[in-house]
DNA sequence: GGCCGTTTATGACAGATGTCACCGATGCGT
DNA sequence: ACGCATCGGTGACATCTGTCATAAACGGCC
């Protein structure tokens, strides 16, 4: 019997989830949680076979629960479930140890097939997201440029972001142009929306 | 026996509330749907006694969807499930004959019940939502501040809005500026972003 | 040691943007 | 008929933003 906990915030899908996975006679689950605090306590106390971790968390990002389950838990396998199957998550996800990445488009069948696979050591990821993170490549921004490119996702002025990031307005310009210039988008703006739809911010 | 059309592109999700409303013993899940158009064509083909719709429909607006059922299908009560639960949302769901309305995050339980409630012909709002939404008013945006911010919440330059909107740069200025003037933002970006927050855009 | 990329910064310039005053046309309610 | 809100526009001004040149400090790599 592959022991299975859940974790996503919205009651409503998790509890249908269980019941999809409740239809199959060799998995159970065993623990539901909301938040990610919740996820990491119930799985250190449980020790579930597989965790299906949503990437949309309140409290922290779903990849960053799987990070830290893959260091405590080694026997504990994770699997990434998502709303908005970007390239940039994926990628963070497979470098976080995650062995299963589904978004959520995904026929209801292969979930319990991806489970077992998952549980029984193997990997899966979804053939059309791969080919897209294939074919968009690694974000080309610097740390930095990342940084600053998220504080001005908010639509915040320029000063704002500059008291928010410890820097001069000067410098922050510097690294939006130089972000709207890699990105190719026309302002700071543009190139905001453009690395949000990668998920690279 | 209550008839459930259930719309959602999420595959995954979709199977998964099949499943859940499969343990009830007056409800069957009679059509599902993964776009507006499929929804539609189905619900004229089967007059479910329920349709549940997804707010985020791949081709159209799960409020639209629920607006043309309405007219066309009288005795097909509709109800929206969404992810994010805005305010501005529901108002234009209630306007358009919704009569149930749910946020993902609410309880699995409540669904079966909220079906039962709409299908006799009752009304549901998750309570919460409906205190945000009177709390937060309606949007004090006219129809063309609107439509020009809307054009600019891709983070396009003033220039490419007046052409998309057929409109002289310094008209977008002004209706810009009376947006952000209105939503108490100090940029037009700031003021797509707290437009978006609250369903007005 | 030298090269390169990153981080941080400044100054200068052109162009984009926000703001305001003001205008006329339209349409709706009383 | 009148007032009022909305729609669409122009022009002027100050400020914000994007771009570029330039530079110092730091770390990694060959």
């Amino acid at each position: 019997m592959i022991r299975v906990l859940l974790a996503d915030d919205e009651h409503l899908i998790r509890g249908a989830m269980a019941a999809l996975l409740a239809l199959e006679d060799d998995l159970t689950v065993s623990a539901q949680a909301a938040t990610g605090a919740e996820t990491l306590s119930m799985a250190r106390a449980l020790h579930p076979d597989v965790a299906i971790i949503d990437l949309q968390l309140p409290d922290m990002d779903g990849v960053r629960v799987a990070e830290v389950l893959h260091r405590e838990l080694p026997t504990c396998r994770t699997m990434i479930v998502t709303s908005h199957g970007l390239p940039g998550h994926l990628r963070r996800a497979l470098a976080a140890g995650v062995r299963g990445f589904l978004p959520k488009t995904a026929a209801a069948e292969v979930l319990a097939t991806v489970i077992r696979t998952v549980a029984a050591g193997g990997r899966y990821v979804d053939p059309q997201l791969a080919a897209e993170a294939i074919s968009a490549g690694d974000s080309p921004l610097t740390t930095r440029e990342t940084d600053v490119l998220t504080l001005a996702a908010t639509g915040a002025p320029i000063d704002e972001i500059a008291r928010r990031a410890s820097l001069s307005p000067g410098t922050v310009r510097n690294y939006l142009s130089a972000a709207a210039g890699k990105l190719g988008a026309a302002n700071r703006h543009e190139a905001a929306r453009r690395a949000r739809e990668q998920g690279w911010i």
